[in-house]
This record gives C-alpha cells, structure tokens and sequence, in this order.
DNA sequence: CTGAAAGCGCTTACAG
DNA sequence: CTGAAAGCGCTTACAG
C-alpha cells in the first residue's frame, strides 16, 4: 500500500481498488488487464474470464479521469438550458440522461434564467471539465440562449432552440402534428374548426396555426374565422371562448395552441352550458399532463415525445463527437396525438 | 508539436493549450506556473502576474480531469432524482448548480421514473467519473429512491426525500409554513377556516395540518371541521367546496395543502357565485406559478424555496467532501408566504 | 523564490 | 498471446 492509500484509509476515505490491483491478483501485466476489461486485444478467454472475475470480485470499478486523460474525452456532456421552468428541460434532460448513461456517458446540466453569468460560469466549469460536446436547449425553438456563446471548440447539438446556420438542431415537427390533431377532428365530422393559440410572434404559433390551415385545406373546409393569437394562458382560452359564445359563433370544434389555452377554453364552455365534447370538441397541445388529466373532460392532445428528442439530440452528439458524419440542419422529430374524451372519440 | 497534438489538429480537432505552453511562455517551470495560476506557493507578484497574462493570452483553461487525478477529487456532484416531471427537480438543480458554478463544482443529472436499471445505470457511470459526492432528491420527504443504493463510499446529501439515520438531509419546513398561512388568514380577520389537503399518508401533509391545527391552537380558535384528506388534485378541491356549499357550511377562509387544490376550491366557489376572497379567503402551498397566477383572484401561497434547497444541499455536501464537520440530521428550511390577492390582503 | 521529478490510473503504440 | 514503457496534463513533496 502506498503512503497515499494508506493516509486516505486511515482519514476513513474509502479507497477504490485499481487495474493495477486487478492485474496482481489475476497475474497478467496492467496492459493485459486493461484489455481484458474493455474487451480489445487478442487473448485467451481464459485470461480474459480470469480478469474479468477478478475485477468483480475487486468490486473494481474503472477510473474513467484517468481514461480520459489518455483518450482525450472526458464521457460527459453539457446540457445548457435557460429554462428553469422544468416543462421542457427536465423530460428532456431524463431522456438525454438514459440514452446515454447506456452508452457509459454522463451529463451534466447547467440550468440558468435570464442569468448570463451565471451560464457562462457553468459553461467554464464544463470547459475545464473537458467534456465532449454541448447540448443547448432553450424554450421557444426561434431564440437562442440569452448568451453570446464564446467560440466553443467542440460539437454542439440545439435542441427546442435556434440554432445558427449549418449547425444541428431537434425541433418537434409543430405543423405536422397540427395538422394531425385537425385531421382527427375532421375524422370525428367536425367542419367548423377554429383556432386559438400564442401570440404570432412564436414561430411554434405560427407553425401550428399553419398546420390547422393545411389540414383544412386538404379537406375542402373553410377555416372558422382567423387564428387567434395572444398569450399562452388559460385566460386567453377563457375569454376568446367566452367571446364566441356571447357572439353566438361557437364553432363545432377548436384545435388550441396549446394545453394551459385549451383549459381556458373548456373551463368557459362548461360555465356556460355549451358541453365539451357533444357541442363542440376540443385539442390541445403539449400533454402537459396536470392541465391535460385535470380538464373535464381529460384533453385530447399532442405530445411532443421530449425525452424522444433529448435521446435523439444525444445519440447525434454523440456521432459528432465520434466524428461520423451528421447532416446539418433543422430536425423535425414527429409528435403523437394522445387521445383522451374532449373530442368524443372514445364515446363511439 | 507532438505527434499526436499534430495528428488531432490534422483531423480538425481544436487543442487547447496546456500549462506546459503557458510556461514556455512565460520562461517559467511548470511548477512555477501551476503555483502562479493556483495562488499557491510563494513567488514575486511580477511572476505570478506575468505568468497570469501569458495563460489569458493563450486562453488556457486547466485541465480539471488531470488535476482530478492527482488530487482525488473531480469537482463533480450527481443529482440522482426520481422526479421526471420537473416540478421540484429543476428548481432545486438550478439552485444546486448555481451555487456550485460559483465554486468550480459541475453537477451531473440523472433523472429517472420508476426505472430502477436506468437510475443504476447512472449511477454506475457517475461513480466511474469518481463524483465528489451526490445529491438525492425525490419527490416526497416520506419516500426514499425506488432503489436500495449500493454502499456508495461517497459522502450524500438528501432533499425532499425520505433520509437513513444519521445522514443529512434537507426538507422544506412544511409545518411552521402553514402556520404562517393560517396566522396570515387569522391576521385579516377570519375566524372559521377549513383545512383541505392531500393523502394523510403524506408526511408534507400531516405536517401541513399541524400547521394548520397550531396555529388556530395559538389564536383560540377552534378548527373548522376536520381536515379533509384526499389526492393532492384540483379535483378534489373542487368537490369538496362544492361539498361545503350544497351543506351550506362554507368557511371564511379555507388553508389548501397545495395549489391544485386551491384551484379547484376557487373554480367551485365561483361557479356557486361564492366570492373570493370577499366571501372565503384561500390559500395554497407550492407557488406553482401556473396554477398560483391562473387562478382568479391570483393565489396567496407558500413558496417552499426550492433554489435556496438545493443550494444548501451542495454547500452541506461540500464541507461534508472537504471533511468539515457536518451534523447529521434533518434541516428544516424556511418558507416563504407569497401574497397575492385570494386573501383580501392587498385590498386594505 | 524556483524547479526537476514522481506520480495520479489508465491506454496504447511498440516489441517480443 | 503477452508485457514493459511512455505518456495524457496536471499537482506536490522534496531539494536547492
């Protein structure tokens, strides 16, 4: 035992056992024990088996620091996110962690709202930590990060964020899942379809309303009135409902930009009689699941498949970092309709 | 330039310069520089100046993974979480990971729901980084991970979570919280004030009606009725005001175990024409904003200081790394009541 | 005040 | 099929 271990021990640090120790109690050289465990080299299975055993019995667990250091990369990876909210970055992150914890990577997470220092002191950490590449995920896919990144040296992926010319970025396909949700109201009979949703200026707005405009199109329908856009909330769902019924213009169905409008919606239809979904059907988007499960009736919505794209973005930084190559450019992974009552399909 | 330095530019790849250039540079030894750069040792201020310029010229940033592996110790942290819905975790990761940046710690994420292969998959890869130390964070103070951890030989850190004897671990103060919330309630004036809250198998229940119970103890009130158990949803909010109207015995102020739930007793006291806060005053707990800021009236509720959390949590976590006398036990830290105007509050 | 040398725990040419 | 040696980029006794 060297002085250190033995100063370690006696502090009461528990002390890891080494390939080195591995290799002295299965008898073969530190290099043939490394290649036993990582599985490269040629030997005899017997050797191989003997090592490996060992180690399991050593409860010996690689140092990957000292892995690192030689191979130059670090098996960590930064995720950067302004989003402390939680909607989007954590089913994200949980999906980017799995995918690659499988794959022996770790990831470490810097999350920071609207504080530029203190992102770029996280960044500087994960600098220093060397690791190999940076996911950055922000929460409406037309803005960056609210930094300037400094020029970083290593691969990026964008995930729900913009992202700069010739880079690679996730985003969920909004107009196809649009037009996916007003197509099950179509299927269900429904041909006086509004929509209500964000305020213009968001590209997801604009990608949806587009896809509630195609979806209408391809069947011969008129939409029911212009979009209308304003502000994420329940209350903008509330009063643009509560506009319709006291304009005596109550569509048969409303496709809504998202789940928090959708609430709004059906809260103002139940407190006026009109029911929800035999008078008029009713779509959301985000399955945010505490508005979608809590709405009477539950909502039928989209989902965006977030710990999907966290896996996704992951499993193509990775590929940089590999050095294969990764088409750049804009990714639209698809989303899923998750039906529940609002619409009335199940009532068939 | 080596070979390999020679081969990784070649490939495209970005090398950054070590301290072996910056002393070069500087005409120094890399002893020399490394003491510069530290602040260690004993050395003219001409030198340490010079050598500091040099390394700001180069933009040379240290290698945290070799001097990890010289000095024991990664500067990383694991946040091991079963909570993927984001409501408690990323507050409390950004809290964490705030306060860590500040101190060059980085801290890695894994987050993970009832997949008990997926949390230990994390966690054999963060051991193999050799973290400093980890944070285990649940989703309620009764309930530990889903997953009995191995022996970890690493110093941990509990939060929101069900804690072993003898650890450290830190929860919201669930108990003097409401007590705040009552007194405030008692404080406008109301006298008749009813408890609705979650499963009494919840330990942040029990407390929160202890809470409750003392604080009218302290005032020479008597409870209005028993508290009502049930799910923490607005579902059950909303039945059991509904409840209390058709029984024609409605309160003056209700005390809500958590925003859901107030929210659901506000819809059902203003579907009946009941006022709030004129009528009834409500409060919540949680400050979710999405629910806190929907409701109308906006919501008076606790603020748990979930940031505030897990930085406490990281600091604790670190002296208990750097061997600094840590007491074991459970720290209950402070909340904050965030009012708003469903208690009549502001209207004075 | 400054530096040469050893070493942290691995991987990987290179040699046999 | 196997191993001795060099080296990844730092820190830190030890020596001067």
């Amino acid at each position: 035992m060297t002085d250190r271990a033995a100063k370690l021990q006696s502090a009461g640090v528990y002390q890891r056992s080494t390939i080195r120790d591995v290799a002295a109690r299965a008898n073969v050289s530190v290099t043939t024990a490394s290649r036993a465990l990582n599985g490269t080299g040629r030997m005899s299975e017997e050797t191989r088996e003997r090592v490996r055993t060992v180690a399991a019995e050593l409860d010996y667990r690689p140092n990957s620091i000292a892995r690192g250091l030689v191979q130059q990369r670090s098996f960590t990876l930064g995720l950067l996110t302004n989003d402390t909210y939680g909607r989007f970055t954590l089913p994200l992150a949980s999906g980017l962690s799995a995918a690659m914890a499988d794959r022996g990577v770790s990831v470490f997470l810097s999350a920071g709202e609207y504080e530029p220092e203190s992102l770029t002191l996280n960044l500087r950490a994960m600098e220093e930590k060397r690791v190999d590449g940076l996911i950055i995920a922000g929460k409406r896919i037309d803005r960056g990060l609210p930094i300037d990144l400094p020029p970083l040296g290593m691969p990026v992926v964008y995930v729900y964020a913009a992202a700069p010319e010739g880079a690679v970025s996730f985003v969920p396909d909004d107009e196809n899942a649009a037009r996916a949700a007003v197509r099950h109201l179509i299927g269900l009979g429904r041909n006086r379809i509004a929509h209500i949703t964000g305020p213009e200026d968001f590209k997801a707005a604009r990608l949806r309303e587009s896809g509630w405009r195609s979806a209408l199109r391809e069947a011969g329908l008129a939409p029911h009135g212009p979009a209308v856009f304003s502000a994420w909330t329940e209350a903008h769902g509330f009063q643009t409902a509560r506009a319709m019924i006291d304009a005596g213009g109550v569509p048969d169905a409303i496709f809504c930009g998202n789940d928090q409008i959708a609430r709004g919606v059906i809260d103002a239809f139940t407190l006026a009689g009109v029911r929800v979904p035999q008078d008029v059907a009713v779509v959301g988007f985000d399955n945010w699941e505490v508005f979608a499960q809590a709405t009477r009736p539950p909502l039928t919505t989209i989902d965006m498949g977030l710990p999907g794209l966290g896996r996704s973005a992951g499993l193509a930084l990775l590929d940089l970092i590999d050095g294969k190559p990764v088409e750049p450019g804009v990714r639209e992974t698809p989303c899923q309709l998750v039906v529940r009552e609002s619409c009335g399909a199940n009532d068939v």
